[in-house]
DNA sequence: CATGAAATGAGAGTAGCTCTCAATATCTAG
DNA sequence: CTAGATATTGAGAGCTACTCTCATTTCATG
């Protein structure tokens, strides 16, 4: 009926022997996914409703929440922190741990960059703009700082949930979510990965105490 | 009517020569305040509605929002930010300036713990249990985070938005965060001050590569 | 193809939050 | 002390995110 919807599904999205029910799950998830972007994109974040998301995704708005809890999250939800945790302990057992922490997040970001520099840039900007959505990532990433902490907590030998191991996992979070903020408000400017490298060297040893 | 609704203004609000509506104000606020409080404790805060509080504060839900934008707010307006800037401007300039940022934060603890422990407590138990409520304690941290982080420029001689400056006082805001969660995890059995004291030095010096 | 399971749509309902407008309370001049 | 300007409030309509239920449709499987 409707043919001309531009549902283009980001990645091809590799299916190989998925049931039928399966594929349609995840079409309708990019599906709600790219309406949402595209209408946020021409009309503004708060100014898209629900039932916009729904009618352009060819879906009824129940189940727009079936499929994300909230608004927010149909913005936000990425599947990068499981992978960041993976690699990060399969990193060789003697290096570093703060060389291990770079080389990671490093290859997060090269990877947003590749796969979806659309997206990530507007995250990034709904972050400036929205604070419900800041809110909702930092949310996210006190998870993934939680996870942080285990394999910190692994890596140097210290209870998994101590004090020092979650502080320093959760600063690293605020740290790091600073940089998207930085890198959306200088219009996308800087190299994120320079970005990134300076963030870590302050979060390892501290301001150093003057620059003057 | 209604003469034993138990709105005990918790500091008797020094209110010298304030023209009788702006006492009248005052009143409002701490009424609708301590309305949330009581009735958060007595049926926990997603079962709390506007419509109840307004009720026990003896106002009309629009009041309610005239006096506080969302709900969160109610809880965890606060006013030592403002103070606390204050006071670390006033600090001596050639005290190094993670001593005058410990003093200042020290102070901070014990002011709250001083004045207004339960609601210290409170708070922080709502942080570990309430989403949104920990998402808006993150976002009014962060605002405090750009105050301290032009703080922190001035001392140390670097420009006012700088990157390090901004991951600095974000990573410090996110540590803090977390000695609150910590706190309430752990029943409130710890010594605040000490949790602060090996947060800063986790954010001052990085975690020591290992313990073992 | 028939039966069971899963996904969907429709709709009612809740609550946070905004906005408008009329009523009331406070302040300030004369 | 009174009148008019101004600030605050209450009432209520309205929007939207979000939840829940139930009937209907769609896929899987023997």
């Amino acid at each position: 009926m409707t043919p001309m919807t531009p549902a283009r599904t980001s990645p091809p999205t590799d299916l190989p022997q998925l049931g039928l029910r399966e594929r349609k799950k995840i079409k309708t998830r990019t599906a709600i996914r790219d309406a949402t972007y595209a209408l946020i994109e021409e009309q503004g974040y708060d100014a898209t409703t629900i039932e916009q998301i729904a009618e352009r995704a060819e879906v009824s708005p129940s189940t727009v929440f079936r499929y994300f809890p909230t608004k927010e999250d149909i913005v936000l939800t990425d599947e990068y922190d499981a992978m960041l945790l993976d690699e990060l302990r399969s990193r060789p057992a003697d290096e570093p741990w703060p060389d291990s922490l770079r080389y990671v997040t490093r290859r997060a970001i090269g990877l947003a960059r590749a796969e979806e520099p659309e997206v990530t840039r507007l995250r990034a900007h709904l972050m400036v703009q929205v604070p419900a959505v800041r809110a909702r990532m930092m949310e996210s990433m006190s998870v993934t700082g939680r996870l942080l902490a285990s394999a910190v907590a692994a890596r140097t030998g210290r209870p998994q949930d101590s004090l020092e191991v979650r502080v320093y996992a959760m600063s690293l979070i605020g740290g790091l979510a600073e940089i998207s903020l930085y890198w959306a408000e200088n219009d996308f400017r800087d190299d994120l990965t320079e970005l990134l490298d300076r963030a870590l060297d302050v979060i390892e040893h501290g301001l150093s105490p003057d620059v003057s």
